[in-house]
DNA sequence: AGTAGGACCTGGTGGC
DNA sequence: TGCCACCAGGTCCTAC
């Protein structure tokens, strides 16, 4: 699932490939179930150039000349693919955007995924939801966010984007694993040092897989179609039933907040 | 205010 | 081999 540190991957990769140049011409192919581009999406992005493509928690932020923005969000199995030729057609790609040297296609196989316009000076309001980004900022601040509500279960607080942008379903169970958390917390009952820890662990757990590429444990792949390295280093997510790396004894997998939730009973408290 | 649950979507998997 | 129920989950929406 592209959280952060996967996000963070493909847009270092397509802004190393995309920006400076101009895009030439856009095919649609099928179209999203949210905001489908259609001819006057077409129109605004021809012949704009690509000024820099950001990220706020999982958006990615295309920035083209002329106050042009698009917002990207990859949800489950999106992805941007970059390709030197013009790529042959597979089942589930939806556009591909030709620039002056590059191509890239957008394809996305369960269709939670958008693309949409959005003016660069309305850019601060679009996405003045999120928290602060958990990356190159003082664990302190994360630690605080933290803090209340106090009755919110803890996997429910990682998950909320509003709390810290970023964090999913993966990164959530690894750094509650890592900080000795069951995810199952409640808030209220972390202490200040517990929240420190659980802030640090956040951090190492995002730097690290960023540094490997993200985690490929379903359909990931990164913008050159290769899969994240992180995958063999998770503790916890994906490993229902083996054996705990601290203390031996079997990873239990639950549901918690509607969602696959996996940690060790024994060195989660 | 917070949580639960449904909806969206389709490929892959496990059971029979 | 074929069929089918079920699972994966980011985010939004509704109901409590």
């Amino acid at each position: 699932m592209p959280e952060l540190p996967e996000v963070e991957t493909v847009r270092l990769q397509l802004n190393r490939a995309l920006v400076g140049q101009r895009l030439v011409s856009l095919d649609l192919f099928q179209t999203g179930r949210e905001q489908p581009p259609g001819r006057a999406f077409v129109k605004a992005l021809l012949n704009r150039e690509l000024l820099a493509i950001e990220r706020r928690a999982k958006i990615l932020i295309w920035k083209f000349s002329d106050d042009l923005t698009m917002l990207a969000h990859l949800k489950m199995t999106g992805r941007f693919i970059i390709s030197d030729a013009k790529p042959v057609r597979s089942k589930h790609d939806r556009m591909l955007f030709n620039f002056e040297t590059v191509n890239v296609t957008w394809s996305d196989v369960r269709k939670f995924g958008y693309v949409k316009l959005v003016d660069t000076k309305s850019l601060g309001r679009e996405l003045s939801a999120y928290g602060p980004e958990p990356l190159g900022v003082d664990p302190l601040i994360l630690a605080d966010r933290l803090r209340a509500p106090k009755t919110r279960v803890l996997k429910a607080a990682l998950l909320n984007q509003e709390v810290i942008a970023g964090i999913g379903n993966i990164y959530a169970d690894e750094a509650c694993y890592r900080a000795g958390l069951r995810p199952t917390r409640r808030l209220g009952s972390l202490s200040t040092e517990k929240r420190l820890v659980l802030a640090r662990e956040i951090q190492n757990v995002l730097r690290e897989s960023l540094a490997l590429r993200g985690t490929s444990s379903n359909d990931y792949v990164d913008a050159e179609g290769e899969r994240g390295d992180f995958v063999k280093m998770l503790r916890v997510y994906g490993r229902a039933g083996e054996a705990c790396l601290i203390c031996k004894n079997p990873i239990k997998k639950i549901v918690a907040v509607q969602r696959g939730t996996h940690y060790c009973p024994k060195c989660q408290v």
